[in-house]
DNA sequence: CCAAAAGTGTTATCGATACACCCATGT
DNA sequence: ACATGGGTGTATCGATAACACTTTTGG
C-alpha cells in the first residue's frame, strides 16, 4: 500500500435522467436552477439528483429523488454509468450552489447515474420544495447548457437508453399511456431507435409480443378514422432485464 | 432542501473483476488477503480494487489498479455498475482491513465496478507490494466466499461481460493470445456465450470479421494435424463501443 | 496404422424486408 | 365529397442452421 492519504471527504450524489415521450418527441425532465448572484439571478438548468443519505442505498436514492420530485412511485429506474471526474464540479457557480442548498462543505463528487422511464401523462406535481421541473425537448439538450456535466451525463444516457430499448424493447411501454395506438407506439420506436419502420412489418412483429393486448376500444376526438387501443402487461412479457 | 446532514464521511473505490481464457475455462483474478486475528490468520481472496486518490478520476483509477497489480498497460477497461448498499462494507473482518491497510477511518463505501478483459499469456507480475494474485477457474466462484459483495460483484460482471460480447463480439479478442487458432476463438466464444457453434458455420461468419488475418503459419508441437493460425488488428474491427 | 483434431460446401428453413390499396371518420 | 390517417397480405431475399466426410500430423 503506497503512503497516500485517504481521508479527504468525497460526496457521493445520485442524479436522474428522467425520460418521457409526448407522441410526438422525446422529452427529458430538468429542474431550474436559480442562484442569487447579488446584482443579478442567474438561472439555468440542471438533472434532479441528490446527494445520497448516510444510510441509503443507491436504488433508494434514486427513487426518493424521483417521488419527491414527481409523486410517482414504481418508475422504471436503472442505473447506467458513475461519473467521477475530479474536474466535474469545480465550477464555481457549482460549487457554491451545492454548499447553499447542502449546507455542508462539498469537495469532490462521485455521481451515480440512472435512466428513468416515465408516463408523461401521468399527472407529475412538480414543485417540491420550491424546485421546479419541466419537460425539454431532447433535441435542444444541445443549445443548453447544464449545471456541472449533466450535458454529458444527459448525452450518454440517451445513447444508454437507445441501446437498452433495442435489447429489451419492452421498455418501450413504459414510455407510453396505458392504453396507446399502435401508431404511436411505432413513432416512439423509431424516434429511440433512428429508423422508420415499415408499417405492416411492424404490426406484424409487435402483435406476437406476449403482453401485448388489444382493447376493444378506440382512441376518441380523432380529425379521421379511429385507431384501436392497445395495452401492455407487464407481467406477461419477456424481461431480459439486469 | 430536506434538513438533512451531508457532512458524513464517505469513500469512493474502484474495483476491477478481471477476466482471462487459459484455453479451456474463463478465469478471474482474485488477490489474496491475509488477516493476524491475533491468534490465528485468516485468509480469503478479493477483487482487486483501491479507495480512489483524491484526484483521481475513475478510469485512471482503475488502470491504475490493474497495472500496479499485473503491470499491464493498455488493457481492455470498461466501467459496468456502481455498489452502494449501506451494508455492503459492514463485516467486521472487511471493516478492520480496510482501515488498518489504508490508515483511515472508514465509513460507508461506494464501490464503482469495472471489467478487464487480459491477455492471460502476457507475462504479468503478480506480485505488488506484499499482495498476491492468482487466476480462479470462474466456476469455483459459487464455492468462494469473496470480501465484501465481491460474490455479488463478480456475478453481476459476469452477465454483463456476457451481455457485453454477444453485443461486441470482438471484445472476445482481447483476451486471446496475439494468435491464435479458430478452434480457440470458437471455444472462447461458446463459453462465453453459452452456446455450442456449429464449426463450419462459425468460420464461415469469422472468416468475415474485419481485422481477422489468416496467418502463414501453423501452431507447433501438437500432438495431431497443426491448426492454423490467425491474428486481429483491432484497427480494422468495428468498434460498437460505449 | 491409428488416434485426434483440422478443414471444408451445399441445402433447407426461418425471419426480415419490400410494397399499395381500400377503409373509417370528422369536417 | 374530401382529406386524413388507419388498417391489412403476399412475395422475395438474405441470413442462419443443419449436416458428414476427408486430411494432416504425431505417436
Amino acid at each position: 500500500m503506497k503512503d497516500v492519504k485517504f481521508n479527504y471527504n468525497p460526496h457521493i450524489s445520485v442524479d436522474c435522467v428522467v425520460f418521457g415521450f409526448d407522441g410526438e418527441k422525446l422529452k427529458i425532465l430538468l429542474i431550474e436552477r436559480n442562484i442569487d448572484e447579488g446584482k443579478e439571478f442567474y438561472s439555468d438548468k440542471k438533472l434532479p439528483g441528490s446527494i445520497i443519505y448516510e444510510e441509503e442505498g443507491l436504488d433508494t436514492a434514486a427513487s426518493r429523488i424521483l417521488t419527491e420530485l414527481t409523486g410517482l412511485k414504481n418508475v422504471f429506474l436503472t442505473q447506467f454509468h458513475s461519473f467521477g471526474d475530479p474536474q466535474r464540479s469545480s465550477n464555481p457557480r457549482d460549487v457554491n450552489w451545492l454548499e447553499m442548498t447542502t449546507q455542508t462543505k462539498i469537495g469532490r463528487i462521485v455521481t451515480v447515474a440512472y435512466i428513468a422511464l416515465i408516463k408523461i401523462d401521468r399527472k407529475i406535481v412538480f414543485d417540491s420544495e420550491s424546485t421546479t421541473a419541466k419537460w425539454y425537448d431532447l433535441d435542444d439538450l444541445a443549445n443548453m447548457k447544464l449545471a456541472f456535466d449533466h450535458n454529458e451525463i444527459a448525452l450518454k444516457a440517451l445513447s444508454f437508453m437507445r441501446r437498452f430499448i433495442s435489447l429489451v424493447p419492452n421498455a418501450l411501454f413504459e414510455l407510453l399511456p396505458k392504453k396507446f395506438t399502435m401508431t404511436e407506439l411505432r413513432s416512439l420506436h423509431d424516434i429511440v431507435v433512428g429508423v422508420t419502420s415499415d408499417v405492416r412489418n411492424f404490426q406484424k412483429k409487435v402483435l406476437q409480443t406476449p403482453g401485448l393486448i388489444p382493447l376493444d376500444e378506440v382512441k376518441k376526438n380523432v380529425p379521421h378514422r379511429a385507431p384501436k387501443l392497445y395495452s401492455f402487461d407487464k407481467r406477461k412479457g419477456s424481461k431480459i432485464f439486469f
